[in-house]
DNA sequence: CTGTTAGCGCATTCAG
DNA sequence: CTGAATGCGCTAACAG
């Protein structure tokens, strides 16, 4: 025994109090060499805080990707850097009794919500819950509470700008299902509009098609897409799974990639474009710092230092790879 | 107020001692009219019992696929219905410390070991620290552990066989890299033996490479293999990301898929074989029964109830798509 | 079958 | 600056 109470044990390991520093390294060396560490139950039930967060996912039906799980590792990486446990919730259901019966068992100090749509029940329940949450994308029926999202209007607007100035003029742009539009899944609502108006503004020749994320069935419209937009230079792409059809269509034209027709992929991973061949030049998430900020302000709002901050948006970088030139006949 | 005590109405919600009907029924309605939802924190404290499990991943090198995150998805879905929360754990150096001081805050009450490998240090740590844990895999180093692992051995003869009867005799087959084989990384052992073993007793003229899981890399050495394994007329592949590769080298060579050369994946998931074009066949692992094995071993292990089961090894099931079809002139 | 009660292992008042 | 005492909300052993 060093000869001290419990409670000057828990104020050295905690720092809420001023101690001598002598004693605190005489526990804190004692607490080594015993190995102990105090039961993260026992504190949470006294303290009133778990340390645990969760990243809720609604039930999957478009499947889940390779960005999420980038989302999920770094998260969890991050979390864990700050001394917190990362549990995942994968609902079953969309029947907000789901989401309650998680919540009240009072297991987790803060949730980030994933896969944001629109008019998204589960914000409801997590406020009326009065528990701290984060969106990881937004809700336009949800203004006020607070998200993180990715900055689809300045990056499309990065891509079209690098994409003139490589003298393409004609472009045609691949977002996800037409039936993820209707749903209101935040990033195809955000990228469409960005995508229109820029190519207003920037005097852009844009074409846009909503496309399944299955590559056969892409590969099928490839045809019909070429006769629509004679002159196609290049193709922006945000769907990932639909890539291999539009390059395997690309090619089956006979034209070749980047010496005809430049392809880029939009608000994608490493990993995912990894996946295809050549090695696709892209506009990758910044995983990182999204996730950095998600956390941060998730647990600031867990620790009551919550703060509103100016940035909540963060907009993907180019990686240039293969897959991208300058245009056909534009010296 | 229902007019009964505190423990007849936790025996009720739980279960543990008989109670009358009538009271039984009345207090779970008042429960639920209330809203009222056992404290999780609480009642660990009290029982011991977390009912949380840990899914740990080593430090990731060579990057996490598609295949994992299934795992993980379908791991927290099976977790979830049994009444139990999954926490993500992933750790950041190979310094058994980090490991300890996880375990030692004693938030869960189960272990779930991904990425298995020969000499995995994590397993001592765990052995030592006395908490259930599954491998997800095997380290032929500490035989006696429980596992669940891919049954390689059942999947590559499936494989094998079949691809004999349609007539394929020379067969090459691609490995992940030859550091994982060195590493001791169990897939890579366990289907690198079952290769040369069942290439030998089914007199198949198999060939084997390992190859980085980079597309580009691999597309560079597939002229060196076709000139040194001419006749080939197909492709086992257990390595997704190097697919987009040997697809292309195929077809850069003259070569038609499935015409000319099969191609197969092993041991892969639908999601990935999804980021392909032509659809490939694939030996997809049976994710839900794996998981299934695993956490059902763990939760009877955590509660007492283990048992030793016979069957440990989940062999993968064929799909077959467009990338296969009968050897060129086997007619 | 049911009520009473003592902890679970900490954090956090309150005295000193 | 430090020690003793209280209680977080529940489970489970103990009585009845």
């Amino acid at each position: 025994m060093v000869g001290v109470s419990v409670s000057t044990v828990s104020y050295a390991l905690n720092g809420n109090r001023s101690i001598s520093e002598s004693k605190k390294l005489a526990i804190k060396e004692a607490a080594r060499k015993l190995g102990y560490r105090p039961r993260a139950i026992a504190r949470s039930l006294a303290s009133g805080r778990t340390h645990i967060i969760a990243i809720l996912f609604p039930p999957v039906d478009h499947g889940i990707g390779l960005p999420e799980i980038d989302l999920i590792m770094e998260t969890s990486k991050d979390v864990m850097s700050r001394g917190y446990h990362l549990v995942i919730w994968t609902l079953q259901t969309n029947d907000p009794d789901e989401l309650i019966q998680l919540i009240s068992q009072e297991l987790v100090d803060g949730v980030i919500l994933m896969e944001v749509h629109r008019k998204d029940r589960r914000i409801a329940v997590l406020r009326d819950a009065g528990i701290p949450f984060i969106l990881l994308g937004r809700d336009e029926d949800a203004p006020g509470e607070t998200y993180i999202d990715i900055d689809f209007f300045t990056t499309m607007m990065h891509c079209l700008v690098w994409l003139k100035k490589l003298g393409h003029r004609r472009v045609v742009f691949m977002n996800q299902s037409r039936k993820s539009f209707r749903n209101g899944y935040g990033p195809v609502v955000q990228i469409h509009r960005a995508f229109v108006e820029l190519c207003r503004s920037l005097e852009i020749n844009g074409r846009e098609y909503f496309c399944e994320s299955n590559g056969e069935m892409v590969f099928g419209k490839m045809p019909k897409i070429f006769s629509a937009c004679p002159g196609t230079t290049a193709f922006v792409v945000m769907n990932d799974k639909a890539l291999p059809g539009i390059i395997s269509g690309i090619m089956k034209q006979g034209f070749s990639i980047p010496g005809d027709i430049s392809v880029v992929s939009m608000v994608s991973s490493a990993a995912a474009a990894s996946y295809m061949l050549p090695r696709l030049t892209l506009f990758e998430m910044d995983v990182e710092r999204l996730i950095e900020m998600v956390v941060s302000l998730l647990i600031a709002k867990i620790e009551g230092s919550y703060v509103e901050i100016p940035e909540r948006l963060v907009p993907c970088t180019l990686r240039e790879h293969q897959s991208t030139g300058p245009a056909k006949g534009s010296a």
